[in-house]
DNA sequence: TATTGTTATACTCTATAACTATA
DNA sequence: TATAGTTATAGAGTATAACAATA
């Protein structure tokens, strides 16, 4: 309640901005504050990069569906992490740039099958060697062996 | 990393969906990805244990705010990592609850001086616990060692 | 004049909730 | 009832432009 409180560092009596028992939440030590900005940070590399106005969630959904097409638009959002929510303004964005067909599945009316365009495999060819660089260029201020470990740790936590 | 090997020769007549030379690209291999799903999960957590209805972003504002004030609006951004028109989105949001109070700065009439409220003070003194048990279960799936490996890591690419 | 900070606008991504249609 | 998709809303992040105050 009043002293004692367990401060990081050495609890000397203070100079600084101390008020009572408040000192006790570092934002600079959670994890949560530095995925926020390594992800800020490799969606900046992505945007500088990449030629085509494209953005990271876009992208994935194209490379994701060049594997899995036809696919609906259900499960191409499962395969890449997005809600429906989310993956329906991705695919709606992509089918107004012409790089992305939507049919309805005619084994099951709810479905929506898609596609890539022609404008949308070209798409692909044209940016996928940039898209490696971007990966690799976040990847830059670490060992090989680090970036091995981070990938199996950012695994482990998804 | 398994090479070319099952590239088709691209004359195979599909009946499965074989195009020339563009499995060279694989989502799942890319840092970004993950990258992604790692602070999707931790923004889950965050909403399923922080008791009020407060955002990451607008939890560190309020965190760094307490430990910074009086403080300008450009200046927490900075602090936050967020740039100025996304710590004015987030300081107008908590201003209009009530929890941070604004006035212009006497010295430097630019300046707009955030300080926090009795209301904010109280919002971050009940929520301080929760937001700690936030950052542990982000990481419960990894051993104390990979954590601290993985705030390294996470650190070395911001 | 060049820089810093604020404000406003636009676009995108994310998630939730409510809803329709189908299985 | 459960699932697939749509729509609406809110918050966040980014970029840009316009503007005010300052050095």
């Amino acid at each position: 309640m009043n002293g004692a409180s367990t401060l990081n560092g050495g609890d000397t009596v203070a100079d600084a901005p101390v008020r009572s028992e408040e000192a006790q939440y570092a934002l600079g030590e959670q994890v949560g504050f530095y995925l926020r900005q390594a992800n800020q940070r490799h969606v900046a590399i992505f945007a500088e990069l990449m030629a085509e106005k494209l953005t990271t969630t876009q992208w994935a959904a194209l490379a994701k569906l060049r594997d899995m097409q036809p696919c609906s638009q259900g499960n191409l959002g499962r395969e890449t992490a997005m809600d429906m929510a989310t993956i329906k303004g991705v695919v709606d964005r992509l089918v107004k740039r012409g790089l992305i067909n939507t049919r309805p599945d005619t084994d099951d009316a709810r479905r929506l099958v898609l596609t890539l365009t022609k404008a949308g495999e070209e798409t692909i060819d044209r940016n996928r060697s940039a898209a490696l660089d971007v990966s690799s260029q976040t990847l830059k201020p670490l060992s090989p062996g680090e970036r091995m470990m981070l990938m199996e740790l950012l695994q482990k936590i998804c």
